[in-house]
DNA sequence: GTCTATATTTGGATAGAC
DNA sequence: GTCTATCCAAATATAGAC
């Protein structure tokens, strides 16, 4: 389909121009010009500029979904559950890390007026489903033990985008920062 | 003076805009109707949109570090370095998750040709000095203990204002997350 | 599907009278 | 300091010819 192809093309496009411009300062009539377009042109791939947002927000939804998925199946899969949860964080980190764009469209709700649909907004709640099970799977089932997982992730990576974009600062702590949880985690089952 | 009371009200309705309409958002037009001007008039009192957002920053970062030195200063002062790690962590907590939109106007870089100048950041630069010299006191002197402490604050809040805004869901594991933190470091420190 | 033409709104900013 | 008048550029979006 040609259609499918332009689609793409503008997608594209657009993970260019907000690259450069800024995630909220993206401007159909610049998108228009990047492909060769006029900018009423777009109209007959998207319905509006929020349809736009939207589609990027599924594709790399989508695209964190598999690479946490790769991550999970390589290896020897589910023999050492510990294993899977420290690879999974590793993956987690480098995505949100490599494209600070794309991360603050995923999981910062700063672009005015735009909420994701439900049906892309599934896809990043199945992210988060993954990671529940595969904690279960290592003995940290529970709501605490998932939040507390997934905030010291989250603490590694805002901390890399606000102060040190494209460095190493924050984030060569995710083995340590694992290892403190694991153990601290590990000390409350044998306190009990 | 009437010209700072004025310029006081107008930082006050760019506060408030911003909490209805977004950081990104803030209009000169609707700034000055709010506060009954024409918008040229604005020029007065501010040079530019940027100026506002600067005057806005250096405000915020005030009152960050005012509310954080006078956590230090209350109870004992200086009897416990750990329990002023704590207190202060609380008021950091705190202090970010209550306005999501000073928060993002402070830690997040989200809007599209802002930086703060060189005399804004200065404030928000000392409050980091102040925390450095705080761990230093309770043994943690390093970058790397300077680093994790900032890394597992943010990343509650992070995950609080994108998950739970208004919420409890994550900081209610603040005191958890600060025993994990110190009873890492203080493992370290006996292993060697 | 793409264009021209156009509508409509909004944005930040300046000049100059008062 | 505040206003009127104005500029200029940019924004999203629609109508209709081809």
């Amino acid at each position: 389909m040609r259609h499918e192809e332009t689609r793409q093309q503008i997608l594209r496009a657009a993970w260019e121009q907000m690259r450069v411009e800024g995630v909220a300062s993206l401007s159909l009539r610049a998108l228009a010009r990047t492909v060769g377009m006029e900018p009423q042109s777009l109209y007959s791939y998207f319905e509006s500029k929020y349809a736009i947002y939207d589609a990027l927000f599924a594709e790399a939804s989508t695209e964190f979904l598999e690479r946490l998925r790769a991550a999970a199946a390589e290896g020897d899969g589910n023999a050492d559950p510990i294993e899977g949860v420290r690879r999974r964080a590793h993956v987690w980190v480098r995505f949100c890390t490599e494209d600070p764009v794309r991360y603050q469209l995923l999981f910062q709700r700063t672009i005015p007026g735009f909420e994701p649909s439900e049906a892309s907004y599934a896809i990043a709640r199945e992210t988060l489903a993954d990671a529940r099970r595969m904690l279960a799977r290592a003995g940290l089932g529970t709501d605490r033990h998932l939040d507390m997982y997934t905030a010291v992730l989250a603490g590694l990576v805002a901390q890399q985008l606000a102060n040190d974009p494209g460095g190493r600062r924050y984030v060569r702590h995710l083995d340590e920062v694992l290892d403190m949880y694991l153990d601290h985690m590990n000390k409350q089952r044998k306190g009990r």
